[in-house]
RNA sequence: GGCGCGAUAGCAAAGCGGUUAUGCCGCGGCCUGCAAAGCCGUUUAGGCCGGUUCGACUCCGGCUCGCGCCUCCA
């Protein structure tokens, strides 16, 4: 029985999808305008994770995640380089495909960009005029009102009067109530618009503001209530908060107040999932701060593999520390796994659930996803796999780790690791063997350390030398 | 200021009202020509102060410290 913790509910909740055996679930992606960093491979990676282990469950799973590919940093980065607004997010969209892929993300079933669902954001900010949850002042803007959404700050927690006090005051604005928030952007000068019919000075051409992208991609794609909204925890205030309002106004039945006063539940997301910051020195690893990785440069140091163990390796609502003694002591952790792999064949790796460490592992995984302890299970795994050298405890290993994308390459593929050396690592084994037949250890250390300074270690065991990387 | 989260051994990180988490590092042993890997054993815990309890790292209250959100952000 799968648990999540809801971040709406604020506790743990048995996970009852609205259609039996189907999930629908909707994930905020990246905003393509840069290098994604250690944060988004996170949000990657646990989403990834977490739609395995539905599947595994025996979910069928719809996964969207949407790409943002209009937006000010957009545009602003698209002028700076002086490069096409398309050009820009096709080059960022395609290296985000490779750092994913690298990490052993499965793709989502389907990752709409929100320039393909402009109609149906125009469509949904109608509605919410229509329904008086949006007002269009005279500059082209249309903004929520959020004094007409009684649901307000379920998910923050905050209520409107306190978002209220802590707000700062902004210049030249339209808004009848500081906390609304732009639907639609009335068009400037030299940037990208649609047609639309909100009038204004320039007849409606504008663009949509970033929340309603999400409503309109959920709405249209999974429906008005869906399963599972995911995402990193800086969207939870005000993106996510912002998305039901719009949603639930939307999608309501025919009032001007999201109230089910008809009996009818209009309920946008019935769980909703935060995955928590990777951090740098304890604090938040952000563009803003300046303090972050991306994934392409962590990848030219630490295999991708490792990356993803790290991030695994904690649980998904925790904070995790991103330093280079972290990798590296990930970086040993995954050795030790791939290591008791070595040299076993293991040809089926379909996982008997009735084991009692497939049964750990599952108890651990259905409650709330809780990979560190399932980890823990890999290694209990690992260490009865040298004990024994079964191959049917190392299938069962590999089967396990299969279910979180890891292990799946061969050991001898991961312990060697990039092919860069200029040392004949079998010509020096065979020399040092002969050296040691003939008790010339002198010689034979001498060559086992010119290896390990050239970051090899080699390895004598009753089948023979073998080496792995340091 | 408002709202929320966290504090576990040298480092990282979980579960759990009483019984070994797990990984890395350290120490001892086995194995090895010596190593490495592996195996066995082992040292370091639960921010502070109270309370509940036969018993609390685990529940409750207070305090301290750290972090996040309240502005674009995964």
């Amino acid at each position: 029985m799968l648990k999540i913790y809801n971040t709406l509910a604020r506790e743990k909740q048995v996970f009852t999808p609205i259609v039996a055996g189907k999930v629908s679930m909707y994930v905020c992606g990246m905003t393509v305008y840069d290098y994604c960093h250690i944060g988004h491979a996170r949000v990657m990676v646990v989403f990834d994770m977490v739609s395995r282990w539905l599947r595994t469950s025996g979910y069928e799973v719809t996964y969207v995640r949407n790409i943002t590919d209009i937006d000010d940093k957009i545009i602003k980065r698209a002028n700076d380089n002086n490069e096409p607004i398309s050009h820009l997010t096709q080059r960022f969209i395609d290296a985000m495909d490779e750092d994913s892929a690298k990490l052993g993300v499965i793709r989502p079933d389907i990752e709409p960009r929100a320039t393909e669902f402009v109609d149906g954001m125009i469509q949904m900010i109608s509605a919410l005029i229509e329904k008086g949850f949006a007002y269009t002042p005279d500059n082209g803007d249309v903004y929520y009102s959020v004094n007409n959404f009684p649901g307000y700050g379920k998910l923050s927690g905050k209520s409107l009067e306190d978002l209220r006090a802590g707000e700062r005051v902004e210049i030249g604005t339209h808004k009848k109530d500081p906390m609304d928030f732009v639907l639609w952007k009335a068009a400037k000068p030299n940037e990208p618009s649609w047609e639309s019919p909100f009038g204004g000075p320039n007849q409606g051409k504008g663009r949509p503001g970033w929340h309603i992208e999400c409503s309109a991609m959920s709405s249209q794609l999974l429906g008005p209530n869906f399963d599972i909204h995911g995402g990193g925890q800086d969207l939870q205030f005000p993106h996510h908060e912002n998305e039901i309002a719009q949603s639930e106004a939307a999608n309501s039945p025919n009032s001007n107040t999201a109230h089910s006063h008809n009996g009818e539940p209009c309920q946008m997301v019935n769980y909703w999932m935060h995955n928590g910051f990777v951090r740098v020195d304890d604090e938040k690893m952000s563009k803003s701060l300046g303090n972050f990785f991306t994934i392409r440069t962590v990848l030219e140091k630490y295999d991708a593999e490792v990356v993803r163990f790290f991030i695994l390796r904690a649980h998904y609502r925790s904070p995790l520390n991103y330093s280079d003694v972290h990798l590296d002591d990930a970086k040993a952790a995954l050795t030790r796994l791939y290591t008791a792999l070595r040299g076993i064949e293991v040809s089926d790796k379909s996982v008997d659930w009735q084991h009692p460490e497939a049964v750990k592992f599952k108890t651990a995984m259905d409650d709330d996803f809780s990979t560190s302890e399932a980890m823990a299970v890999l290694f209990d795994l690992a260490n009865e796999v040298n004990k024994t050298k079964s191959a049917e405890t190392a299938a069962l290993l590999k089967g396990l780790a299969d279910v979180v994308g890891l292990l799946q390459r061969e050991p001898e593929a991961y312990l060697h690791g990039e092919t860069d050396s200029v040392l004949d690592v079998d010509a020096l084994i065979i020399q040092r063997n002969e050296a040691k037949k003939a008790k010339n250890f002198s010689v034979a250390d001498q060559i086992r350390k010119d290896l390990a300074e050239a970051g090899i270690v080699l390895e004598d065991t009753p089948q023979g030398t073998i080496w792995r990387r340091a």
